[in-house]
DNA sequence: TAACCTCTTGTTAGCGTTCACAGTCTTGCC
DNA sequence: GGCAAGACTGTGAACGCTAACAAGAGGTTA
């Protein structure tokens, strides 16, 4: 047995070669153990330094069980909500100490949710994100490893698994309000699809909002998040010639294809309809009239899944079934007025 | 020594017992070792599916060397361009079999981008994908532990890693010849943060149609990317009174601003000015009016950055020095028009 | 019959770390 | 001086898997 491969990078033995000490004391300098001479602590931290030695953090998860990695299913993360939210979750679990590794889905449903989550587990992740904002999405948990701690977030409070979300039925009450607040009789309303549970949430704040002002509750108009989407609705609202003074729309982008549909036709806005959107995407300020929206606050929700996510590890996987709700902010800008 | 623990899950051994064969004729089976009698195949199977076991990849990683996951470094990554070029990245690291893990910077800087690949060489990634849109980052490249496959996607080419890029020079040509192909006398720029590779790229192709068609190339106007910045140099663009009639603007988002700045003003787009973006988001295209821009394919650049660097690890890091360009597409749209 | 394949299976030894335990060397105190 | 308590360090055995080699069964050939 000759020495080493010089090629091969240095492990644990080499270093304690290097400093004239076990293998274990090294593993001790390299965990912090208190029971480590000052003297020899150095020697093993110089020896570290010289040959270039860094841990190899595969084999130590292989003995602790645990990979310091945590999994984040995610869903059409190139808008700019979802990729928000996955960049707040990745912020605060770097800033812990842990890896991300991202499964991004393209159409949600059971089986794919429930395929991303096994593919995770069997990468041996310590717990899991899920960022579930469809009905569909949250069955998955069903089908999660035992003992896998897991956080839903956006999702409905149904199963075992605790939830972060936005408020997203003060959110659209905070909408629907403030319109209402301006004078005008109603306010119509642009939902996202059915089966997403923040369009869901923000329907029901709008209708509430009415409801508890003994307003008419208009029917509702259903897009699909999409601009073009929101086209469609601003095109069927203009045919409703001049009933229409307010509208809240869930959310910026599908509010933007609204503020076309009625430029095109030259209706002005706020003078003639004032329109609310939620989110409050970057480009929002920038709209034909500056958008007045709903932020949210992805950083916090990502902070508050992860701060849970966590705890359950720590907890040996045993949660606590709790919901956590981050307030939505209102936003004034330009495309509210008072009627008249 | 019992039984092994019931509620641990199963590993290799038990399965082996299950089926009475030996740990290593399972292990043949789940790596499709081809001399397995068929009959002895299906009672592993058999007895795989019975337990509920699922292969420990960390102790599979730990022997072979190999973790099949892929880290990306990434910047930015709520805004659209940046996220879709992680999404495409995604997607086909998924398709090929990998895991992909994800460190998102908020500032790019030598020091951060450094951590950052020495965080996922730490983790035993078999590959590194760096997002590497400024000059500073380039040169963390300098940092890659040796023998670890590399690819860089809308970095400059310049060190051993290869490269995967949009053709941002063609797509800004394509953008100025428009213009100026519409009868305008000449192109003003509004360009990205300068140590921004891609708003080089652009300024350059932009200067260069200009020049081969011999005409003026006036001063360029900067921004940082943002819808802000973008209504800040439309500002400065009104106060140019009447000069301008064409503008290239480096991305969606600044083309926003501009429009907005202009549409305050009472210029009318495209009748007195003509417009064009960069990046096609979805919303460009209902923008008032809807943005004529420049498309990039982020699927095809992920796909193929994916593609150079399996192909990277398949040679056992020694790469071949490639670079890789992705033509960008024209989108035409409302808002340019000839002059008069 | 012996020699030599091929097919199939089992045995043993790692991969690089941490954990449990057993040492050895101080130090303080009677 | 002796002896226990503590500080420090080393030894061996895991963790769950794959690689390398060995070995038995069965067939083919000389």
């Amino acid at each position: 047995m000759g020495p080493r491969d010089e090629r091969r990078s240095p492990v644990m033995a080499d270093v304690a070669k290097a400093a004239g000490v076990s293998h274990q004391t090294v593993s001790r300098v390299l965990n912090d153990h208190p029971n480590v001479r000052a003297e020899t602590r150095t020697r093993v931290l110089e020896a570290i330094d010289r040959l270039g030695y860094r841990r190899n953090l595969v084999a130590r998860a292989l003995v602790t069980r645990h990979s310091r990695t945590l999994g984040v299913v995610g869903f059409n993360t190139t808008l700019y909500g979802p990729a928000s939210t996955v960049d707040g979750i990745e912020q605060a679990a770097r800033a812990a100490g842990y890896f991300v590794s991202i499964v991004s889905l393209r159409t949600i449903d059971t089986a794919g949710m429930r395929d991303a989550i096994d593919y995770l587990a069997d990468q041996g992740v310590d717990g899991i994100v899920v960022v579930a904002p469809q009905r569909s999405a949250a069955r998955a948990f069903e089908s999660l490893p035992r003992g896998m701690p897991a956080v839903a977030v956006e999702g409905q409070h149904e199963g075992e698994v605790p939830v972060v979300s936005v408020d997203q039925v003060g959110g659209a009450r905070l909408a629907t309000e403030h319109l209402l607040g301006l004078g005008h009789e109603t306010v119509w309303h642009v939902s996202g699809p059915s089966d997403w549970l923040e369009a869901e949430g923000r329907t029901e704040g709008w209708r509430a909002a009415l409801e508890s002002a003994g307003r008419t509750v208009p029917e509702t108009l259903t897009g699909d998040w999409s601009p073009r989407s929101g086209y469609l609705a601003g095109r069927r609202l203009l045919a409703m010639a001049g009933q229409v003074t307010a509208v809240f729309v869930a959310n910026d982008q599908m509010a933007l294809g609204v503020l076309r549909a009625l430029t095109e036709e030259g209706v002005k806005v706020p003078e003639q309809i004032s329109i609310v959107g939620f989110d409050d995407i970057p480009e929002a300020e920038f709209f034909l009239p500056p958008l007045t929206t709903i932020r949210q606050d992805f950083g916090a929700v990502g902070r508050n899944s992860i701060e849970v996510l966590l705890r359950q590890i720590g907890r040996g996987g045993e949660c606590e079934r709790e919901r956590l709700i981050v307030p939505p902010r209102f936003v004034a800008r330009s495309s509210t007025s008072s009627l008249r």
